[in-house]
Order: C-alpha cells, then sequence, then structure tokens
DNA sequence: AATTAATTATTGTAAAACGATAATTTCTTT
DNA sequence: AAAGAAATTATCGTTTTACAATAATTAATT
C-alpha cells in the first residue's frame, strides 16, 4: 500500500501525546491509534484538516506516495 | 473547508485529460469531477495512490491545508 | 508499583466514496 | 455555426469504512 502515513513521524517530531491530538480533533484515541499506524483505508477530509490544525503542518507531511519499484 | 484539493491544478499542469486519469484509476469521470473540484469529503488512499502513480505528483501536491485567517 | 499513555479488539452505525447511467453544459475543432 | 469531444451535474443504489463507544490489554513514565 505506497501510501504511507507518517503521522506517527510528525507527532514523534513535535512531541504531541496522541490523547491531545485525539481530543482537539475530536475522535476517540483508538481512531487516532489506527490512522497513526497507517491501519486506515481512507481519511475525511474534515479530520485530516484538524490535525494539520494542531500540527501545523501540511497533508504532505502526513501522507506519502512511496512508490514500489526503483 | 480548509482543505483544498487541487487535483485540478495538477491536471492542469500535466495537460492531462479527465478522461485518463479516470480510466486508469479505475473510476468514473463523473466522480474523478468531483473529486477534481473539491466536492468530496474524502478519499481512500487506494484511489489517491493511483493518482499520484499517474500524475507521478505526491498528496501534498494535491491536498492543501489552507489557514482562514492570516 | 502506580499512574498514565497507547494499542488492540469488538460491535454498531451513519456517512459517503464510488458505480452506473444519462442529461446537460462547456470546450475544441473543423 | 455545427459537430464532436470533454467535462460537469444529477439520480439512485450499493458497499465500504471511518468513526463512535467501550473495554481490555500492553507499553511507557514517574
Amino acid at each position: 500500500m505506497p501510501i504511507r502515513v507518517r503521522l506517527n513521524v510528525v507527532l514523534a517530531e513535535r512531541n504531541v501525546k496522541s490523547k491531545d491530538l485525539a481530543e482537539y480533533v475530536g475522535i476517540t484515541e483508538a481512531n487516532l491509534s489506527l490512522l497513526k499506524q497507517g491501519k486506515v483505508k481512507g481519511i475525511r477530509f474534515d479530520t485530516l484538516e484538524r490535525i494539520c490544525d494542531y500540527l501545523d503542518c501540511q497533508p504532505g507531511d502526513l501522507l506519502r506516495f512511496e512508490r514500489l519499484s526503483e
């Protein structure tokens, strides 16, 4: 699955707790955990938006397309 | 809605026809059109992936978080 | 050892991505 | 101006899945 979710990386960089982000975004810690680990198959823009807002980042920081070959 | 979908921009830059992209991605032109215009509320990663693949771009090229103020 | 933080698991539901199709509109090209 | 191609809009239906809610388990911190 070449779309890589690197929310975990950004969280670590920012030193932000999942709990705090979840609270701000308005989703459960359980779901945020799944998202962090790339265990979801998509994302709603309003969720992405609030994450970017809180982490002061861009979607491109959270999502990367990684080609298989090369 | 501060997540801006700029697929239309990238398509224009690449001079790619919606029809061709739709065909490659495997979604209907109708749905691609909605996506192009930011009229969807989310996206599945497998769709995003194929778009990035065909357009040789990153999610960050297609999605931008734009703050309201400032 | 306690407390806190994060992950995993389960079940349920509502939202919406997407299909299929067709009609309308816009854009090209002759 | 016609014709053709490309794109948008509109309906309706279906299936997927993001998310909630909750609880239990497993890391980390202190």
